[in-house]
DNA sequence: GTCTATAAACGGATAGAC
DNA sequence: GTCTATCCGTTTATAGAC
């Protein structure tokens, strides 16, 4: 039933060589398969490794994943943009990254696995970091977090749009108007209401 | 480690009560811990019946959980508000529910079951159904459809924001200022720009 | 048609040998 | 640092009783 890296070919890896190899395979079949369906087993067998070499370099296929994660960070440049230029960036990044999508399917992971509370903590602390934090720290006005946090639940809102559901009709339409329409939303809660 | 509803005390059901006893159990047991961790096993035991029953009445755990999912439609009476009030009425609602809760924690479970194509799909259908379908139909003006789409991510992302990541900090804030300003980034892609 | 009992297959975690 | 052997819990399928 699974194609993927015959285990018959299982060379014993150079000493050493394990946790790099792990931690490549797992980054590949957790964003193919989210973390459910991405077994230690398959894993290890992707990596020429030994199931139990899992646990030994990282303690737990959640914490293998946490550790994936990490690895993917690809909004802190981008928050920097000009305040001006800000949201029609973001969905614009949204559409191509769409296309792209390693990232893409690394965020689909982390939403669909939230049930762990420590996952779920990833996940926040993640929206704070590359979003909250930057953004709040850059508004002028009143309620500057509050904005920044309905800014990043709004950037959320597509991603899940795009990138969870698939929705092939929203791929469909005119990326100019997506981009125009959302970032002119956007740019509502980032202004300040004077 | 479980203590709900201990095993010993399973009164055979009258013939016939099975179904309902399971969707029952089912409805709750996925409401609270999820699609994963609520297994065909505890969902059986709660309802005073046998795991093979899921199957039988049900065919898989999967579709057990498409049926539950149909019954939580709770959308489809707001969203026939006025356009005008519209987004002030959703994003209340959104932030009264977090209160109450049983239509939340499905709608979590049913995002972070997307991974299944038939989960997805109804997750879809049913984001279609409850915002685009009936917002697009009332919309005046160019793309309707696509900006009810629109609508339809930002509802989505308050949803992710609230009701999956918990987010603490959010709810800590102005429930005034959240609908207000929220509602305000609704209303730019409700409204026609001719 | 409705339900029970049981077995098969698989996934994650762990102990301990090398 | 790596591997073998094994445990426990879950899903799914099946044979057959009522």
């Amino acid at each position: 039933m699974q194609l993927a890296d015959a285990p018959s070919d299982r060379r014993p890896l150079r000493r050493g060589s394990a946790r790099a190899a792990i931690l490549g395979a797992a980054a590949r079949l957790f964003a193919e398969r989210g973390f459910t369906h991405a077994t230690v087993r398959d894993i290890a067998a992707a990596a020429g490794a030994d199931p139990a070499l899992v646990k030994y370099h990282f303690g737990s296929k959640e914490a293998l994943f946490l550790e994936v994660v990490q690895q993917h960070n690809e909004w802190r440049d981008l928050v920097e943009t000009p305040l001006e230029e800000l949201a029609v960036a973001v969905v614009t990044a949204l559409l191509d990254a769409d296309a792209a999508g390693r990232g893409r399917q690394v965020f689909a992971a982390l939403v669909r696995a939230s049930d762990s509370p420590s996952i779920r903590s990833r996940l926040a602390q993640s929206m704070e970091e590359q979003f909250v934090r930057p953004i709040a720290a850059r508004l002028e006005g009143a309620e500057a977090e509050l904005r920044a946090r309905l800014f990043a639940a709004q950037v959320h809102g597509l991603m899940t749009v795009l990138w969870l559901i698939d929705d092939q009709a929203l791929l469909r339409d005119d990326r100019a108007a997506i981009v125009s329409r959302y970032a002119a939303a956007l740019d509502v809660v980032l202004r300040a209401d004077d």
